[in-house]
RNA sequence: UGUCGGAUAGCUCAGCGGGAGAGCACCCGGUUGAUAACCGGGAGGUCACGCGUUCAAAUCGCGUUCCGACGACCA
């Protein structure tokens, strides 16, 4: 036989599955495929009747394509639900989206101009909703996210909508729901007052103003001042940074407990407090000199002149004032939360100068119609022209703005609806109260989320649930016309509000007439005003979750887990928390998951105007949506998510070794039926009992990680097995046997138990997070079949073995060993004394514990150093000593070995493998490696 | 301005009182029977900075800087 015919004895790898993923191009295929094969309803079938585990959806806004954060909090979800499914449990996923509330409505107005009938927009705002939601599913699918995407749940499903409106009638019913006028965040172009979630603090532009308001009885002061005289006018000093406010002040506010101090200056008299006289006057650039102090609460009533209308305001007290600017501060009751108590506890008028769109109404002298955002100027010109303009000036700091407009909104008094904090509902304990319990009793994944969520329970005021606008779920009372107290027999009324939306959608209750409900027109209204949308994604858990079988889904209440970005704190965790407290005294969950937010790879933001914006679509159509997926599963995302080019590129590269593993586990196994040829491992060789020691720790602290949720260290362990103890390791030294013993052979068929059993467990591990590859592999190894690594779960792949723990402590010295050589025969191949390590011998000098754990291997020693001959010594400290081999090179092997030659059948060959050639022999015998 | 979290190799991340680590990237070499793969070796970090506690600190405490989240600054 020539050299060359001996490469076709052999047992060379062979698999159809590709080296290279070919993700982007192959990975629509497999979607499609799963959605024809109802892949997420054979998964459900699998799993009936398995303890059950709830990840409840929390709705993404129905408006604009996806982000990298929806891909990041929707990979998060499939990773969990997967993991929970492979750990044995039913962890169906419902995709859910939040369709009602302004922004929509307002990308409708864009569109359609403001002045449309209130049906019509709604209909426009439904069909917008849900082209955005097709969009948003289509891509959400893409990232190989499994999911009831054929029946997602919609906060505008008539059903939904319905039981939205029964959950308000519980909170009703729990006397938690009140109407008060008070000064809410109101914002200009919505149009609408916001909730305190939908606020949020920028930067602003503003004109800070100091305004003497000139005290009317001189009397009076030379008397609180105990002053003979001021011969020029007196004027108590505020400091504002909202000149519109001005129209609407009604008082000005002092602290009872500070001094306020009368200061002659060429301007005239000034009040202000004593500890801040110095800094006003620089400011000013004024210089004066105090004539007397008094406690503010000596002030009291002191009446005073309003800066530019005829009427008098009086100085009250408060404690709200602080000791800056002036010590003092001008007080409108309608924009200002403390301004609004202050007033109540004064008696003050309660005038709301500013109308719904920001505009001064028809009442207001001088400023009607003017817009606040324009005031500015022309009060500061009327302050001037008084002369009471003391000083103003530019400043920049930071301001509520809307979240959505990005505008600066205003503080503005008017009716609305509320959920009160403090008010006592089950079990006698405040909504407050109650939070707080079901925040104790909440698991939080990580842990500082509880100090977080508690801190905005025990701080947020009243919850503002009223709305002004058309597309959203209606607060369907009757209202008396003259009490505004609601109708006697609300409860009742409530359902039959929810059952008319059962049939029509909301549009049934703004469409039908008090008649309709038996109510009399006459004498009741019949209220148009919206919820809060987040009252919408709030409830949730009542209009989703406890709608057992009802619908497509048979859902869980509580949930075992939310699962949502950080801003979710006061957004949807917190929406929830209130609404679950509020109608059952409890949380409707019970963990939160949060993640960080992602940026690029300085840590900034994303933005279009830095052009670090990365798409996930667009990454799905170049690297596939398995790097994404393997991207976030890799990050620690309890901070923020960093992703650029270079570390996706990263990524792909570790993606890559894990599937070169997977292909090399496949290549090797192809022939092997585990029905037939699978071995018990006590008939396996050391090694590979080792090896399978070593996969079941790896997945058992795999499953670990997972149940913590902490996926970045199942991918660093899968990838650590992968490269060091498979590729580096195990699979290295098996190439031999594998390609060498008889195919049909003991220590052939050992390997391959092994590997078959590693293959098991390495793709039931990475399903969650590299579920395409997974599945590309399992259908490589079940080819036609109706197959899913999801249908099965990890609990019983892997047979434990005895000696485990000693096992590994062995081979792990070895290992430490093994390493010392490699480093001696690489010092030799540097030398040029060989090129493969096949063609060096070594000579190990060991004490005599190692000598015995090397000796222990017998012959086989020399297959797990990879070299052609391997002998051990007893000596004082560990030495290797390699030499190249001076025998010949077996044709098949490759090993150099003394025998090749010795059979004249075979010249080129050595003994063993004219033993494995043989096909009546027994074939070579092996019991270590 | 307050509270909390973070700062370890080019990248992603471990370590959390006694040797500074892994994977990927990089350099060198081997192999050509995992080959647009695989194996070996190497280089690369004053563990943000300073001060303390300790025999010993990346690891504990205090302070500083930077980054982030969340509050507040609404009058």
């Amino acid at each position: 036989m020539a050299d060359t015919d001996y490469k076709s004895t052999l047992n060379l790898p062979d698999t159809p599955f590709p080296m290279r993923g070919d993700l982007a191009k192959r990975e629509p295929a497999w979607i499609a495929q799963w959605r024809e094969r109802k892949l997420y309803e054979r998964i459900r079938q699998h799993s009936a009747g398995r303890p059950k585990f709830i990840l409840h959806d929390g709705p993404p806004y129905a408006n604009n394509d996806i982000h990298v954060g929806h891909a990041v909090n929707k990979i998060l979800k499939d990773i969990v639900v997967k993991s929970k499914t492979l750990a044995g449990f039913d962890a169906p996923y419902v995709p859910g989206w939040d369709c009602h509330g302004l922004p929509i409505e307002h990308m409708i107005e864009k569109k359609h101009g403001r002045n449309l009938e209130p049906n019509k927009a709604r209909q426009l705002c439904r069909d917008y909703a849900s082209e955005q939601i097709e969009r948003q599913k289509a891509d959400f699918q893409r990232l190989g996210i499994l999911g009831d995407w054929d029946n997602p749940y919609k906060t505008m499903n008539f059903q939904t909508e319905a039981d939205e409106i029964r959950a308000l009638g519980k909170v009703w019913k729990q006397g938690l729901l009140y109407r008060g006028l008070k000064p809410v965040n109101w914002c200009i172009d919505c149009h609408s007052a916001l909730a305190e979630a939908e606020v949020e603090y920028e930067d602003k532009n503003s004109t800070a103003i100091d305004v003497g308001y000139r005290v009317v009885d001189a009397v009076a002061l030379t008397r609180i001042f105990a002053v003979a005289d001021t011969r020029t006018p007196a004027f108590a000093v505020i400091w504002t940074t909202t000149p519109w406010t001005l129209p609407g002040s009604q008082a000005v506010s002092v602290h009872p407990e500070f001094t306020y101090a009368l200061v002659d200056t060429p301007r005239g008299c000034l009040i202000l407090a004593a500890d801040l006289v110095e800094a006003c006057l620089k400011r000013y650039e004024l210089t004066g000199t105090v004539l007397a102090t008094a406690p503010g609460k000596a002030l009291d009533r002191l009446a005073l002149q309003h800066p530019f209308y005829s009427r008098q305001v009086p100085i009250i007290c408060g404690d709200h004032v602080t000791a800056e600017a002036t010590g003092l501060v001008h007080t409108a009751p309608a924009h200002g939360a403390e301004d609004f108590d202050a007033g109540k506890a004064y008696d003050l008028p309660l005038d709301q100068p500013v109308g719904d769109d920001g505009r001064y109404i028809s009442s207001v002298e001088l400023f009607a119609g003017v817009n606040v955002r324009d005031a500015d100027k022309p009060i500061l010109a009327l302050l001037e022209q008084n002369g009471v303009l003391i000083k103003s000036a530019p400043l920049r700091h930071s301001y509520p703005h809307c979240w959505r407009h990005k505008t600066p909104i205003i503080f503005r008094a008017t009716t609305q609806w509320f959920i009160g904090m403090d008010r006592k509902g089950i079990g006698a304990k405040t909504l407050r109260e109650s939070a707080r319990q079901a925040i104790a009793d909440t698991t939080f994944y990580p842990s500082w989320g509880r100090a977080r969520l508690s801190a905005m329970i025990e701080g947020r005021p009243d919850w503002t649930l009223s709305r002004q606008r058309n597309w959203g779920v209606p607060l369907t009372f009757f209202l008396h016309k003259e009490t505004n107290e609601p109708h006697p027999d609300t409860e009742a009324l409530v359902e039959a509000a929810a059952r008319k939306v059962e049939q029509g959608g909301i549009e049934a209750w703004f469409a039908a007439g008090a008649e309709d409900f038996g109510v009399d027109g006459s004498v009741y209204r019949k209220l148009t005003d919206t919820v809060d949308v987040w009252f919408d994604s709030g409830t949730t858990h009542f209009s989703v979750l406890r709608r057992l079988a009802n619908g497509h889904h048979e859902q869980g209440h509580p949930a075992d887990l939310y699962l949502e970005g950080s801003d979710q704190h006061r957004g949807w965790f917190q929406s929830s928390l209130l609404t679950g407290c509020a109608m059952d005294g409890r949380a409707p969950y019970k963990a939160l998951l949060t993640h960080g937010f992602t940026v690029d790879g300085q840590g900034r933001k994303m933005s279009k105007s830095l052009g670090n914006v990365i798409a996930p679509q667009k990454v799905s159509d170049t690297l596939g949506a398995e790097i994404i997926r393997l991207w976030v599963g890799s990050t620690d995302y309890s901070g923020e998510l960093s992703i650029s080019d270079e570390i996706l590129k990263r990524v792909v590269e570790s993606y890559r070794r894990i599937r070169n593993t997977l292909r090399f586990l496949l290549a090797n196994t192809a022939d092997f039926d585990p029905a037939k040829d699978l071995l018990p491992p006590d008939q396996w060789l050391e090694i590979d009992r080792y090896a399978l020691a070593m996969t079941r720790q790896m997945a058992d602290a795999c499953q670990a990680d997972y149940e913590r949720f902490e996926f970045h260290f199942v991918s660093q362990k899968l990838q650590a097995f992968c490269s060091e103890d498979l590729g580096g390791f195990y699979l290295d030294i098996l190439k031999d046997r594998l390609y060498t013993c008889g195919k049909s052979s003991k220590p052939r068929r050992a390997a391959q138990s092994a590997l078959h059993h590693i293959t098991q467990v390495l793709l039931r591990l990475m399903a969650p997070i590299l579920s395409f590859t997974a599945e590309e592999a399992w259908a490589t190894l079940h080819p036609g079949a109706e197959e899913s690594i999801f249908f099965h779960t990890w609990t019983d792949v892997l047979p434990a073995q005895p000696d485990e723990s000693a096992m590994c402590a062995k081979w792990s010295r070895i290992r430490e060993i093994r390493a010392a050589i490699q480093k001696r025969l690489e010092a030799l191949r540097t030398a040029g004394g060989i090129g493969s390590s096949l063609q060096g011998e070594v000579i190990i000098t060991a004490n005599q514990a190692d000598a015995a754990l090397l000796r222990s291997l017998g012959a086989d020693l020399r297959f797990v150093t990879i070299t052609s001959s391997a002998t051990v010594k007893e000596g004082a400290t560990l030495e290797v000593e390699a030499v190249a081999s001076a025998h010949p090179k077996c044709a098949r092997c490759w090993h150099y070995r003394a025998d090749v030659g010795s059979h004249a059948e075979h010249p080129h060959i050595c003994g063993r493998c004219v033993d494995n050639l043989d096909p009546a022999g027994a074939g070579e015998s092996r019991q270590h490696a």
